[in-house]
DNA sequence: GCAGCAATTATTCAAGTGTATAATTTCAGC
DNA sequence: GCTGAAATTATACACTTGAATAATTGCTGC
């Protein structure tokens, strides 16, 4: 006569993400130390032994949802990327504007960034996650930057770009942080200005603000 | 017969900064979860009872910690400013090229500071500490860029002084980060030559490398 | 419908956590 | 040297943690 509790079952690759998106959202509020198996599973609307059916222990479950987290941001990203205007020139100032910019400002994705961060230094597995992810991030930058230059005629030779792109990567990075950690630091569509104007003055190029 | 260890008495601001120190030491090394009152006790030579003694909480002693840590970044590049020349651009080249190298760039500094940026969107005093000290270093870096331009004869208006100093700053913030946490991915001294030759352009400026 | 298997829940356990309190030892002042 | 107060250690406790196992339930194929 004991009440058990009633459950539906939904696919494993449903069940997975969902453990995922917990972990990602107690992470993100509370941090890594939030992030405990009754918690996530709570969040998730199931018990916590099912985490261990569908993880071997809870570290797997915080990598997958790490790698989770980098995948999705290099998506969103490039998702953005097909919404830009084909001239390169706008095409490179619309990018800028929208690392800067809300949604992908976001202090919640900022929390996670940190949290993960914190990791990078004793984990080789995270650190060769975010090298890969920089790497990626840079390098479409720099393409941009390449082909931003070209269009207006200007020189592009290799070394230079690869120290613009590491500046101008740099730039957005710390624009980012700052917009996502104080943004009541900034006037509505300050960073988005300061941005631009910054790249045009680092290229030497006229940037449509 | 029960043999008790032995001990010396030091005195209360002592027992306190080794407490703090070690506390920082945990978090460096493996994370803010690492940082358990067991572990910051035998780091600092101590028994765990002695922490309550000192704080009436963890908590106190973790936010004592991330003051102090605070407190320290900002006191070593106010130190390096003495030792930096007296020629407004020169001095500001100094500055420049001290943020992106060691000892400045620290994988262990890095991994403080993000434990730190993952507690400011959840906690007001943390935040409160971190706009206060942003505001510091971003307030001296934009009055060195005014020396800078006024120097060399440029224009220097709030408005466009304000605006290089976010970009400045967040420029410095990510160059420090990726050196920091990615040291390999970057020759001997490029980053120097990257930031500076990146500040000249920001500022249409000849810089000194 | 029903049999059986896999998904899910419930329960338990050992280890580690922060904190409170009692027992000792150091050391300064006389 | 002694004494007493403060610093330090030792011990205990209640709670949380991750994980392991047993019990049950939902669902698919017949």
């Amino acid at each position: 006569m004991t009440l058990r509790r009633t459950f539906k079952r939904e696919g494993e690759e449903a069940r997975r993400a969902a453990l995922i998106d917990a972990t990602l959202d107690c992470i993100a509020e509370g941090g890594p130390q939030a992030a405990t198996v009754r918690a996530i599973a709570l969040k998730a609307g199931v018990t916590p032994g099912l985490i261990k059916h569908y993880f071997d222990t809870k570290e797997d479950l915080v990598a997958a949802a790490h790698e989770t987290l980098m995948t999705r941001l290099t998506e969103a990203s490039a998702a953005a990327l097909d919404d830009l205007p084909a001239d390169p020139i706008a095409r490179l100032a619309g990018f800028i504007a929208n690392a800067v910019t809300p949604p992908v400002v976001d202090p919640r994705a900022m929390a996670l960034w940190a949290a993960s961060m914190q990791l990078v230094p004793r984990d080789t597995a995270m650190r060769d996650v975010h090298e890969a992810t920089y790497l990626a991030f840079r390098d479409r930058l720099e393409g941009m930057i390449v082909d931003a230059l070209r269009t207006a005629g200007k020189p592009h030779d290799k070394p230079a770009t690869r120290a613009l792109a590491i500046a101008g990567n740099a730039l957005l990075d710390g624009l980012w942080i700052e917009a996502s950690v104080l943004p009541d630091q900034f006037a509505q569509g300050e960073m988005r200005t300061i941005a631009i104007r910054a790249f045009a003055r680092l290229l030497d190029l006229k940037l449509p603000e």
